[in-house]
DNA sequence: ATTATAAACTAACATTTGTTAGTTATAGTA
DNA sequence: TACTATAACTAACAAATGTTAGTTTATAAT
């Protein structure tokens, strides 16, 4: 119980040194010394500094994956999956922005299996948010423009969101949501 | 003359393995073995890893800067200077996408003055575009909604229009430029 | 033919890096 | 008290890293 609380503290103390730097520009000196104690002391919790990547990428991953699932699978509008979409990546950002930053950023230093494990999911979200964005044009709800530049705008987008969010001014998520739903759906000129 | 073509093919080179891994995980022997000499020449052509670094991002930096300027400046309408800065992130792209991935991932490498020099220039072009936006609203032209959004929103999927272009399928500049304008000026429903 | 220059090479360096082995201190449990 | 587990420590290693020094080779200029 106690360990494990040590664990959590060593991967988000890594995660928040890793968003920074990246995952090869910090050392394992970095991340003791960010906790006050020495490099070898990690490995009495850990097994590797790559285990540490896996930690961090591997869950977020998932729920990504699985919220995605939940989205296409339900039989809401389209435009409510796309809100749906948006919300989640606005859920995660706040909730963790360290290990989002990583995954981003840090994804190609993972290694074989889970390197491969992690490829897949990405292709699957985006192959599940393009089938959002079809289905939508299909039915009339999207404009018939090109689908890739929806589809990888929105999702470039939200995926950076851990840049700014709470860096300038403090927007609340519920407002974050509206603004945006609001600009991908209508754009940003008066009609 | 020969002597600048070898550093050129050096630092374009570099930006290519740097997109892929970061700066932090690619070495001096990486760059060697991809230019299949030895990673001692490299110090024939140029002075450190460092510069290498600067001559790919300082360089773009400054053009991004120039140009953002000089929409700015311009008298044209809100909606035109908007596409305007479409259109030159696609250019730079299309131009040099290994350094702009270069300098969107690995900035932050930078050290001292340089380092100083492009956050200076970074907050430059954001606030400048900005102004862009503000003034866009004031006149009318644009929603009175969360201008960072719009702001951020844009940028960020412009900023990594890199990790895209040219992937999936071909879509030609104009092309690109277009779906994006229609994307953020008018949204993705059908009125 | 000689010289100069550009650009490659080999060999080595001092650090840094991830990691392991073995030890010590603390706190809870039989 | 004695025992055990946790989590810190010191010391060290082998490999990798950026870089330097000195040397060789090819090309072009005098």
């Amino acid at each position: 119980m106690k360990g494990i609380d040590r664990k959590s503290e060593i991967i988000n103390c890594a995660a928040q040194l890793f968003k920074n730097k990246g995952y090869s520009a910090v050392t394992m000196r970095d991340i003791a010394q960010a906790l006050d104690i020495k490099a070898a002391s990690l490995y009495n919790h850990i097994k590797s500094k790559q285990e540490i990547l896996v930690l961090i990428i591997i869950e977020i991953a998932e729920e990504f994956t699985k919220v995605m699932n939940e989205i296409l699978e339900s039989d809401a509008p389209t435009i409510n999956k796309v809100e749906r979409v948006i919300q989640l990546h606005i859920a995660i950002t706040i909730r963790n922005s360290d290990a989002l930053a990583c995954l981003n950023n840090d994804w190609m230093h993972l290694t074989n299996d889970q390197l491969a494990y992690f490829i897949r999911m990405r292709e699957d979200y985006e192959n599940n948010f393009r089938k959002i964005i079809k289905n939508g044009v299909e039915q009339g709800e999207i404009k018939a423009n090109n689908q890739e530049v929806m589809v990888f705008s929105i999702l470039s987008t939200l995926r950076t969101l851990y840049l700014w969010y709470g860096k300038t001014n403090k927007i609340s998520a519920e407002e974050l949501q509206k603004s945006m739903s609001e600009l991908y759906l209508n754009g940003i000129t008066n009609n």
